[in-house]
DNA sequence: TCTCGGACGTTATAACATATCAAGCACCAA
DNA sequence: TTGGTGCTTGATATGTTATAACGTCCGAGA
């Protein structure tokens, strides 16, 4: 298990290396990799930290990308579809996928204060919310785990 | 682990319990089990399903209870923050606890076709995802889990 | 009696999301 | 090269969810 989000790196490369990964996967796969597209995930690439689609679309509108709310949405859309982006269903919002190249469970840890959102691969959730779902005859296709708190730069502030 | 929600089960009973429930709560705490948040639990624990603020809000304005959105986000934020009520984040709204007598981290199953809402008791996500957390220095306050997919029964139509 | 705090009424508006229809463009097959 | 097909985008309008801000009412306790 990694939680890459709160601590240092290498910031322009791992940016990079995600677009690269994006277009390697488009270009595999058939799909267009748009210049809006691309610029949506290079803007949530950029942070670590969610975004609402209003806050993605002011940036694009600000570079002459579109204007509407249904160009954040469609290009937001596409992303997550593929696995680039992940939505933030606590928030609202939306973040890049901290590692695209294998299908996962992503769980989240965000921090009330400031935002910031690590992403935590873990496998395990399926396992004993299996359980319950196998009991009752449900059948699980996709599920969402996020635990809200304070992260360790927004604690060390407050002190 | 049990999963009440797909099941049958005495519903009227259920009702009547989760209120006294409420109202013994309240009373022991002093805090007021008013005619809008006894109503709101009410609607909520009619059925088994997650319902939009709007919806119970025109559940409540039918009946004179207050029209405006306030009247019912406040009380449905009574209600959560009393443990009487999950907000459900997948779908922007709200479903009565099944268990309130103690404190849970609940984990939902959400049927996509019918929105019914069964919701899991299970201890576990802390552990896992707390590791995560741990290393990273991050605390974590509250957890969300929810799961999508179908359940028995529109499984069962669908054939 | 006063006053303080919690609940509620009301208006307005912010924030998030989608439906719909038309126009542009890449790709491919005839 | 032409024309069709399907994906992408442009643009307008609207739907849905949530909160800010302010005022009023009322009961508990000094």
């Amino acid at each position: 298990m990694s939680t890459i989000g709160f601590s240092e790196h290498d910031h322009d490369h791992c940016i990079d290396t995600a677009l690269a990964e994006a277009e390697a996967h488009c270009a595999k796969n058939k799909l267009q990799f748009t210049p809006v597209r691309r610029r949506v995930l290079e803007i949530l690439l950029h942070k670590h930290q969610a975004m609402g689609a209003y806050d993605i679309l002011g940036v694009l509108a600000n570079e002459g990308l579109g204007s509407q709310p249904p160009v954040a949405y469609r290009a937001l859309d596409f992303l997550v579809h593929n696995g680039f982006v992940h939505r933030i269903e606590r928030l609202n919002a939306y973040t890049a996928c901290a590692h695209p190249e294998h299908d996962h469970v992503p769980a989240f840890l965000i921090c009330r204060e400031c935002k910031a959102v690590a992403e935590a691969d873990t496998e395990m959730t399926q396992g004993d919310l299996g359980n319950a779902a196998k009991t009752s005859g449900f059948t699980i296709e996709k599920i969402v785990v996020e635990a809200e708190g304070i992260c360790p730069s927004c604690a060390g502030e407050s002190r």
